[in-house]
DNA sequence: CATGAATGAGCCTTCATTCAT
DNA sequence: AATGAATGAAGGCTCATTCAT
């Protein structure tokens, strides 16, 4: 019964912390960190303007629990569903196809993800490029595995090719957030995945250049 | 002599103009637009915090002037560029080169736009679309083209091609400006274009798929 | 049994009691009253916040209660001290001796003691009153009484020779609490009272005023 | 003209400077620093609340400043009454009499100075240890200079000899302040004075200690 | 009795904007 | 046109106090 009543008071304590997380990136992800209150966060919240600071340090911090928790826990399971293929292109179309479901299931954490990632002044400086570089690196683990095996080409100016896909990825979710329509993401996958192995070349003029 | 005095008249305020928006734009580059103060950009430019305001409605004014007076031009010469070229590769290699060029000439511009084009509430929301829609009908032109010329593929679905490319490239212009080390930019042109050309698939394999 | 529980109960709250009171007035006089905190006093003392409001009706019956019980009761034993001596003289020497020693046993008494005497809005108005003119009794009884054996001078502003010897002994304290090192407050008694006594007149001038 | 307009300028400019400084040292006098709120300080003053942050840094600044300009000012003049006389004695009584008379002049001055002077924290320790040295080494050379003219005892613990007097006149002052009453505060200076150069003792008494 | 999470009033400070000069 | 002092609304944050457990 005791262990009944500290688990239930761990879940509400960790509903509040949560509360204002979901509450400040809501506020956060509408308005924009810097237009946005903490008393908009708190009502949005349901708590009070002081509760907030029981539970993170300043506004910043806010933030940057978000990236070290959510967002980090997200990238995290792109590998799980890269590892679910076998073939490069394949585990290439899992990651591409994981990275979309998850900001199409969460467009706030995707707007924001897509504001501090294109930011000078990025309060998250350190886990964003930590976030980047777990992704770009499973980006090269497919690439290198891929040439390995033959589907990938050889020539390849690596860093470039991260670049290329991540940047395309990342686009075409910055597209879906600004257009009002509310268009399946997920369904680009496999368009988005050939013209990364294909190109836009016919076979005819590629082999001119 | 009156005639002349007029026309230095209007060299000078059009010099004040330009002074208080260059500064403007290098203080919301240093430090982003909502932590910049009026009083920064009045030092920078060299002119009282009053004077701005004789010159922009206000603060945000600041911002959406820029966008409609030099990313706006900026964005117009790359009709020309491509116009110098026939082929549609060419064509598409001379807008990612003038593209990169352009970026990398001016850096503040370039933060700017990175950060305004990835924001959920932008103040500039039309000159951004105005602009984008500017660049992607210019590649959808290019691509047209190609595939009439039998240089690219018919198979394209095409509002993702353009979002593939325009991605492409403006994430390689953001890793450059997060990196710390001054690499250049345009260099990265003709591997860029051959990516979206050729894709990383090999010959081979790109068969199968 | 039921005796003895409610005995060491009472042992233990009093207890508490105390240790909360001896928290208060260390923070208080390493920080200042206004800017301490309940936080700190109740992490000080090793209970939580809200305890303290079991034993003060809030921040500041913490001060008046530190002043209604252990100064009083400090002030209370000067009285003692100047008993044990018969002559006027021995009784001022004895009752600024234990002064001193009384202040430089409890520093942070010591320093509250110097705060509220010398301020504007205190709280304590009524206590510091009622010590203050605890002392000026005594320190009159003993000039009487020298009076009347001879051993001080008749012609004396009696009102201003109170604060003549208060004033000097709490800057002598005063001085010891701001000086960094720890130097022996009590060796000051024989000659601030030697001061007292004589002044700072040779017998020769001091006829000449 | 101009010239006149520029004095006029930095009249009002000075003007309203001092109007805050003014505003604030009576508002610190009556409530106590820490219980004083920017918003009052402005209304006292008659200016917006922002306006004090154009001539202060923060309200500690307002403080510091004043201890700064005004008080520094006010011991500095202390000096010119000493030089007036010749005598040890009578120099100390001038001394005496002039600091009485500024602070009886400035009774705000007086309480800040008295709060200040006696607290653990003090935000402006460092302005306060320069007048108190300032004060302390005129009393020396009084000391000493009547030393060597035979007008005070040579057996003396200097050190002890200036606590003994700046103590004394302080509680003066103390009392003054916290005397409901408006008695006249110079006119104490004659009778102070005799404590200091004869002591509480007849002759008959001092001579056997 | 004890706890400490929650509250929300209140304060310092910033800064976009205005306007008298 | 240009200035920059003045404004005051607004926001982040603190902390004394309460109260459900």
């Amino acid at each position: 019964m005791p262990r009944r009543c500290i688990i239930n008071k761990k879940r509400r304590e960790n509903d509040k912390y949560h509360r204002i997380l979901e509450a400040a990136i809501k506020t956060f992800a509408e308005n924009g960190f810097f237009q946005s209150t903490i008393a908009q966060i708190a009502k949005e919240a349901g708590v009070a303007d002081g509760t907030i600071y029981l539970y993170f340090k300043n506004k910043d911090d806010i933030l940057v629990q978000f990236f070290n928790y959510k967002t980090k826990q997200v990238f995290g399971r792109f590998r799980e569903e890269v590892d679910k293929a076998d073939g490069a292109i394949d585990k290439l179309k899992n990651l591409i196809r994981r990275h979309l479901e998850e900001f199409q299931a969460d467009r706030n954490m995707a707007i924001l993800y897509q504001s501090e990632t294109h930011q000078r002044t990025r309060m998250v400086e350190d886990q964003i490029r930590e976030m980047s570089d777990m992704y770009l690196d499973i980006v090269t683990e497919i690439v290198e595995q891929g040439q390995a095996q033959g589907s990938i080409r050889k020539d390849l100016y690596l860093s470039l090719v991260k670049r290329f896909i991540l940047g395309a990825v990342d686009e075409v979710i910055n597209t879906w957030l600004h257009s009002g329509k509310e268009y399946d993401l997920v369904s680009m996958t496999d368009p988005l995945v050939s013209l990364f192995i294909h190109g836009i070349g016919s076979t005819d003029s590629s082999s001119k250049h």
